[in-house]
DNA sequence: AGATGACATGTCAATCCTGACACGTCTTGG
DNA sequence: CCAAGACGTGTCAGGATTGACATGTCATCT
């Protein structure tokens, strides 16, 4: 239950609405976690009613803005130190791979080619927030740390896509390329 | 809907039962997706009902071994070719890592530690596999692709955490550190 | 002969997650 | 003034996923 989890540790940086969350799950989390307004708002609903966050602030449009409360600090706290991190790994990119010798040759560069594309764009535009400048606060402190882990990411994988691409070679398979 | 195009594909290989896909799941292609029996066992049932595969053997113990169809093949081959990948990531550690700030200096260092130790060995394992023979048919060079991404993957995020630790510094941050 | 463990398939309740539906407000520009 | 778009909260049906339960077979070792 993460997304429990990652809507206490953001109220603990400060106090948001469902709609600040959502918009912060569609941009600096996205790399990270993902959740839309629809799972938000009822999970925010049951850690008011469990008590670890509480509403602060009503704004116009019916905006409700919600709180860590101690125990929620504490309960964010516990999972963070007490539990460890579900690896479970689902990557539809991935998978895609592993099929390849299913495409038509000429489809599967198409793919490759995608993917480098896709992989240097990313990497530029989180290149470009790392290049900015930024809070010297803990918490972006540590939202740069998972920044520069996007960044070797998508490093890694464009130029993974790149090998991938000569190492199908231009028409079949080809020997003789180094790597 | 993954899943299925994952079992499809599997099967576009060689006849299978769902023990053995589920062993699949569990070991190659843990890197790249994931499922247990529960739900394999249901949507093999789906897919041959809808004549995507077909049953081609019982063996002992009430084993059956599935086959794709042609519309099977031709459906995966649909999947591949006119769909884009679905790009939504979770990833619980890197969750942790954006509240860092949250835990104890003493902890949050153990954690990366505990990072770079993980990533590191699942590296060895998957370069160990690399390294040993493997055949030359078109499955198992899709799956050495892949496998290279997982190792690009591994070394990539070992050492960030290593750069993560120093990045923090020995004890709070500290200044004039290279990276 | 009996125990152990791999082999093998299945169901089910509960939870997670998405996409669509639903409703209403405030601000800004034409 | 009004349209568009951002702001803002919520529900709900349906599909995806998990973990527990349930059941039984076959081979191997002691």
């Amino acid at each position: 239950m993460s997304l429990r989890h990652a809507l206490l540790g953001l109220l603990a940086e400060r106090p948001m609405s469902g709609y600040d969350l959502t918009k912060v799950f569609d941009s600096s989390l996205a790399y990270v976690w993902s959740a839309k307004h629809s799972q938000i708002y009822p999970e925010l609903a049951r850690l008011r009613d469990a008590g670890l966050i509480r509403q602060v602030a009503a704004g116009a449009r019916g905006r409700k803005e919600y709180a860590i409360t101690d125990a929620g600090l504490t309960e964010v706290r516990r999972w963070l130190q007490e539990t460890s991190p579900d690896r479970t790994v689902r990557d539809e990119s991935f998978l895609r791979v592993f099929f390849l010798w299913l495409m038509e040759p000429a489809k599967a560069r198409d793919y490759l080619r995608g993917e480098e594309e896709y992989h240097r764009a990313k990497l530029g535009r989180y290149e470009e927030i790392a290049s900015s400048p930024a809070s010297e606060d803990p918490a972006s402190r540590s939202a740069r740390i998972t920044l520069e882990a996007g960044i070797r990411h998508e490093r890694t994988l464009a130029d993974w896509a790149a090998w991938a691409l000569r190492h199908l070679g231009g028409r079949g398979p080809r020997r003789g390329v180094p790597d």
